[in-house]
DNA sequence: GACAACCGAACGAACGTTCGTTATACTACA
DNA sequence: TGTAGTATAACGAACGTTCGTTCGGTTGTC
């Protein structure tokens, strides 16, 4: 089997990746991610069969990544406290080791090809549903305080994301979110999500 | 002065917010927006002159709008709690009634035009620091608990955000969130902000 | 007649994609 | 060991379309 560039076809996916993170999906050419990944337009084509092709595969790979992830802490049965924090610390991880992706899913949430946004918005609920069954069981637990749990669920996610994404603005402040924002927020949760009990520390 | 299509500028902005927040910027096109406005593209450069120049309108006009509703707030001198009751109620409203305008702002928040990108990251960045200069006022009156406040303002942000994007869906749970997310979220969040003492619920 | 509002054909550039061709590596048979 | 055959990798010119924009002309209002 000939191969003289075996490592082309990840370098188009890591290249386009960027890109469409970047500039957007739609204003991200062919021929600007052939020459960015020293690639020609042909080459491009011989690998994949189209521009959705690309981000389909591209948005597959980060989605499986992200779902093993979740499998994987959900056998573990570690205590809920432990869980929140993991996954806060999951969300900052990703957003900084793989921040193209996050910002390719961020990005693309609210258009792309449907067949996406389906997908994104599928894993989404994923995650929100997962940590609202932590919260159930908490509540049932007694260690954390009744609430609506979905709904809290997305709050958290959404706090979890909204101080990830300032961290990745590369002044200050996002150092600092960076560097305080996993622990901070992690600590801050559990204070706010605990039943009001005395035994309510308990765990840590 | 000759007037026969009077409303016409104010068609071609709405229309194009519209397509903008639907497809992205990006995959619309001047003359997508023409037709959707009952206009010819000549007459859509007679009143713009250029693509970026509806963008950077509508976004200027949504921009002032917003500023203007937290400088409203701001003179009003409010309690607290109830401040941040009123912002996190202005971003439901918005999310509800201008949705288009939502959608667009979130949709471009990490590509746009540099430009762009900066007056909306500034407008963040502005609702934010009013939020964490409610949160210091509550911490020296012994009201909110300390924390680090500015994360805590974009957790709090954050937290809204998500909630009202997932109210947008259009599904029963996004009917839920809509019907109960304002009042849950403030309820939820000023227990979590102030202070254990006895007297945090003061001001309720 | 002056002037703004409006029209739509036309322009060059860029788009995603196709395709005929060449370059390279591996296999089979000598 | 040499080499013909074959499959795949890579190339880049070219296709038809659509892009944002321009411009000469027409319509409507004062």
């Amino acid at each position: 089997m000939p191969r003289y560039g075996e490592q082309l076809e990840r370098r188009i996916l890591n290249t386009a990746e960027r890109l469409f993170a970047q500039d957007g999906v739609a204003a991200t050419g062919m021929r600007a991610i052939a020459q960015s990944a020293r690639a020609s337009i042909g080459a491009v084509y011989h690998h994949f069969k189209s521009k959705e092709d690309i981000l389909e595969t591209i948005v597959r790979q980060e989605l499986e990544e992200r779902q093993h992830f979740l499998e994987e802490l959900r056998e573990q049965g570690l205590p809920l406290e432990t869980q929140i924090e993991q996954i806060v610390q999951m969300h900052f991880t990703l957003l900084q080791e793989r921040s193209d992706a996050a910002r390719l899913f961020f990005r693309e949430r609210f258009d792309p090809h449907p067949a996406l946004q389906t997908k994104i918005q599928a894993l989404y609920d994923e995650v929100a549903n997962y940590v609202a069954e932590i919260l159930e069981k908490g509540i049932a637990a007694g260690e954390v305080r009744p609430c609506h749990t979905l709904l809290m669920a997305y709050a958290v996610l959404g706090m979890v994301e909204s101080v990830s994404l300032r961290a990745l603005n590369g002044d200050e402040t996002a150092a600092l979110f960076t560097k305080e924002g996993p622990t901070e927020l992690s600590k801050s949760l559990w204070f706010w999500l605990r039943s009001g009990q005395k035994k309510g520390s308990a765990h840590a």
